[in-house]
DNA sequence: AACCTTCCTTGATCTGAATCAAGTTTTCTT
DNA sequence: AAGAAAACTTGATTCAGATCAAGGAAGGTT
């Protein structure tokens, strides 16, 4: 208990709320727990609340009638998701998927509404959210139409770079088949890309480590 | 003045404002007028305020180096632009244009962002905004992503005539050239998406008039 | 009406990336 | 540690759609 409420009030969406709503957020809220790679919710389902992610990852993403997988978002630790569909009243635009295994903290709906219309700050806090979220989108969808696969590739492998801190090597916290779903791409055509990039000394790939010998090569994409 | 407070008392961005801070808002906005395909801002540019549409149309997209154009989003009046960034204090995220000619009320940035931290419901509101925006912007990821270019000519049509409220026929409220833009094709490509859609029967092609005659199949991309 | 743009269409060619098909390696499970 | 199941790689082929090139239609301007 005290646990789930350090969890929410570490979280950038519940950031700088009341005592008491957040002994009512914890009060309201509940773990669930789920195994490798289940379903948390599908496209179309009612929205009746909303997830945090505890442990793993979660991804979201939309299908193709043919099976096709398009990665929307993957979500780590500490971060909401579905908050856009309970807030609209509508049902999930997209599936949602653990990673391997993952812990999610479930919040029902109505309540959550309440407090945002209650408390400023909270719909504050969404709406930074909300502004990250569309940036990210803007730059997915400029990814998939104006650049080619390397690019994209070199893209998220400059990203991660930054995000991990490391201007020499970036870990995959995703296998490579999600990453390929993420970019827009097949499994096939990403692995032939980063052989590629490693024979032309680019980067050096060690199964889930890549080493960014070239950062200017790799910006030029 | 009193053209101006009701377009921003009829705006979805600010429905519910008190009298007064309509009345500053009207104050602090000012109309400005462009010419034919004339730049509103530039990806990058310091985002010192936001707009919205009162008369023509505006676009929002990206370029790629070789000048490859994706249409992020076409705002008609009313409709507000550049909130994301302002609200963010960061740079445009992409570069807007009016298609044709235009006049758009400005707003310096400062203000808004007293006014909306001030206000909850025009959080409220812009969260309604954002929340919309974000599907939409899912939509188009998946589109390009998972479906092909007569997939995505069929959904266009069919939302047009969703939103045009006629089942038999729409019209094209922008260029072929712009379309394929934002259908994230070439002009060439789209055109003869056209074409073989006449000969097939399933729309009968009429300049920027469209005769929907198979929604059916139209469906069935 | 004649002019000039801008917009649109049609043809020919080229290419990035998907798909199909086998292997191979890695990783989990028992 | 052995076996099973994922995950990944590599090769061969196919195809949707981009690009290049040029002609034609529409719309606005004087």
């Amino acid at each position: 208990m005290e646990n789930k409420k350090r969890l929410i009030a570490d979280s950038i969406l519940f950031a700088g709320i009341s005592p008491e709503q957040l002994t009512e957020l914890a009060d309201i809220s509940y773990v669930k727990t789920y195994g490798r790679g289940e379903a948390v919710f599908f496209e179309g389902d009612a929205a009746d609340g909303f997830y945090m992610v505890i442990e793993g990852k979660v991804k979201i993403f939309k299908l193709s009638l043919e099976g096709r997988e398009q990665i929307l978002h993957i979500f780590g630790k500490g971060e909401p998701f579905g908050e856009v569909a309970v807030f609209q009243g509508r049902p999930f635009p997209a599936n949602a998927t653990v990673l391997g295994k993952g812990k999610l903290l479930f919040f029902p709906g109505p309540e959550f509404i309440r407090l945002v219309h209650a408390n400023p700050s909270i719909a504050l806090n969404m709406l930074a959210m909300f502004s990250m979220r569309l940036r990210r989108f803007a730059t997915q969808i400029e990814h998939l139409s104006l650049k080619e696969v390397p690019g994209r590739l070199a893209s998220h492998l400059l990203y991660l770079s930054e995000e991990q801190r490391n201007r020499d090597q970036v870990t995959l916290d995703i296998p490579k088949g999600q990453l390929a779903s993420l970019l827009g791409t097949s499994p096939e055509t990403l692995s032939r890309i980063f052989t590629k990039m490693n024979e032309e000394g680019i980067i050096r790939l060690q199964g889930k480590v890549i080493s960014l010998l070239d950062r200017e090569r790799l910006a030029a994409f």
